[in-house]
DNA sequence: TTTTGAGTTGTTCGA
DNA sequence: GTCGAACAACTCAAA
């Protein structure tokens, strides 16, 4: 009989369309294992933390037959450990290449190496893997469309099955993962309850995505995120049943988009905390208490703009905050605030369950104009049109703002306009964003003059 | 090597 | 109310 092999699972909790496992399986019983490492789940807060803590216990139950062993402490002395106990010599993981992946599983590929023990990173995240999308003459894309051109060029995997291993059972296990007390309500768990969502989407969503993708008080997006976040679902599950609508198409630019921005930080793994444009990195920022105080006041979302407070109570409410509306409130952010994006990147990275650090930092960087495909400057949302133009009726902003569910569709995005209506315990404005607006496009001016 | 067309998601102003 | 132009200049990617 083969000796048993360790499959290591990081950011690929599920066993259909999984070829590290598959690989795993095929060279001998398997022992599942999950390691506990505090660095992989940084900066997290409670709901992204729940989620994973669920959704590891919920692959153990449902996939697992409850063999997965959870060790605690830095992987190369769980792995090393493990091994000893089951008589592994070989370790199945899918590549990770994220900075802080890279980084730790180089390290462990080299120090388990030392004591005779081979690690297999096999497959990755990404329907098609970073460092792999290149130009004509091999250098990697820097602007979105030729990128997505040459993605459609390549193709990607059809999706495998689910995939049958023999469970090694009895191994000492650290016990599952708790998951932190929170009052989000999270996502359902599960890679069962994901393709559930998708089937859904699929069916009631797809087909007006190009323009309902944009209404935040519309159940009009795929909400894959979290379980890409986790690969609970592969991308590549998601590509296979997309047909060429427009709606259809529009989503898979948005994969596409996950994959670009991969791409972009495995390049640059320091644009996760530094502007990826280096003309920009001047940008003058302001960080005194008053910031600090306006900071605050974003995060709490009391800001005196509905439709902002709407999405930053959104956030805190729900761990999710819809795509439109992550512009929007980016945007006052950076050019209403005038804070540096990495604060509010940070806050997002904090309280989204989705939370990804290429998807996260680097559409921070879109909106502050700081990174691919630098925005123009002059691309400076306003709230209060957004507002009117995306959420007619105002049913979002109703939604999480309840001191002004009483306004009726006219005043809700500006309440300072219903007069004797106008709700007592909601903020005023705290800037104004036509002045705000002109300081923003005086700070881009005085950056061009250092420029050059 | 040089040239050419284009670049996710916007806003304002004036005709 | 609608519509097109202007808002900078630059870099990217392919021909």
């Amino acid at each position: 009989m083969a000796d048993p092999v360790i499959f290591w699972f990081r950011r690929d909790l599920r066993v259909t369309d999984h070829p590290a496992l598959a690989a795993a399986a095929a060279a001998g019983p398997v022992v599942p294992v999950f390691v506990v490492d505090e660095k992989l789940t940084d900066p997290a807060g409670a709901p992204r933390l729940a989620f994973l803590a669920k959704s590891v216990a919920n692959l153990d139950r449902t996939s697992l037959d409850n063999a997965l062993v959870v060790r605690n402490g830095d992987p190369v002395e769980a792995l090393a450990a493990v091994a000893g106990e089951t008589g592994a010599t070989a370790i199945y993981a899918t590549d990770d290449h994220g900075p802080y992946g890279r980084r730790r599983d180089d390290r462990v590929g080299e120090a388990l190496a030392d004591r005779g023990l081979v690690v297999h990173y096999v497959d990755s995240n990404y329907a098609i893997a970073p460092d792999t999308v290149r130009t004509k003459t091999g250098t990697p894309y820097k602007v979105f469309t030729p990128f997505y051109r040459s993605w459609s060029d390549i193709g990607w995997a059809s999706p495998g099955g689910v995939v049958e291993a023999e469970w090694v059972t009895g191994v000492r296990c650290d016990g599952l993962p708790q998951a932190p007390e929170t009052d989000v309500e999270l996502p359902a768990i599960g890679e069962a309850a994901a393709m559930e969502r998708y089937d859904w989407f699929l069916e009631h969503a797809v087909d007006d995505y190009d323009a309902a993708r944009d209404r935040p008080g519309i159940d009009g997006t795929s909400r894959m995120s979290p379980y890409l976040k986790w690969g609970i679902v592969h991308p590549r599950q998601l590509l296979a049943r997309l047909g060429n609508s427009r709606g259809e198409d529009t989503f898979r630019k948005e994969i596409a988009w996950r994959d670009f921005y991969a791409d972009v930080l495995f390049q640059q793994p320091e644009s996760a905390r530094q502007a990826l444009n280096p003309k920009m990195a001047g940008m003058e920022v302001d960080t005194d208490d008053r910031a600090r105080e306006r900071f605050d006041a974003w995060g709490r979302g009391v800001t005196g703009y509905p439709i902002v407070d709407a999405g930053m109570r959104q956030l805190r409410a729900e761990g999710w905050m819809h795509n439109r509306i992550r512009m929007i409130v980016a945007s006052f952010l950076v050019k209403d605030l005038h804070l540096d994006w990495t604060w509010g990147a940070s806050h997002f990275m904090e309280h989204l369950v989705d939370g990804d650090l290429a998807s996260n930092q680097h559409g921070w960087q879109w909106v502050a104009g700081t990174g691919t495909d630098a925005s123009p400057y002059f691309r400076i949302f306003n709230p209060i049109s957004q507002a009117k133009k995306f959420d007619p009726e105002g049913d979002y902003v109703r939604r999480y703002v309840p001191e002004l569910a009483g306004l009726d569709a006219k005043h809700i995005h500006e309440p300072w306009t219903a007069g004797l209506e106008s709700p007592p315990d909601y903020p005023a404005p705290i800037v104004d964003h036509g002045a705000e607006r002109a300081d923003a496009l005086e700070r881009y001016d005085r950056l061009k003059d250092v420029s050059g």
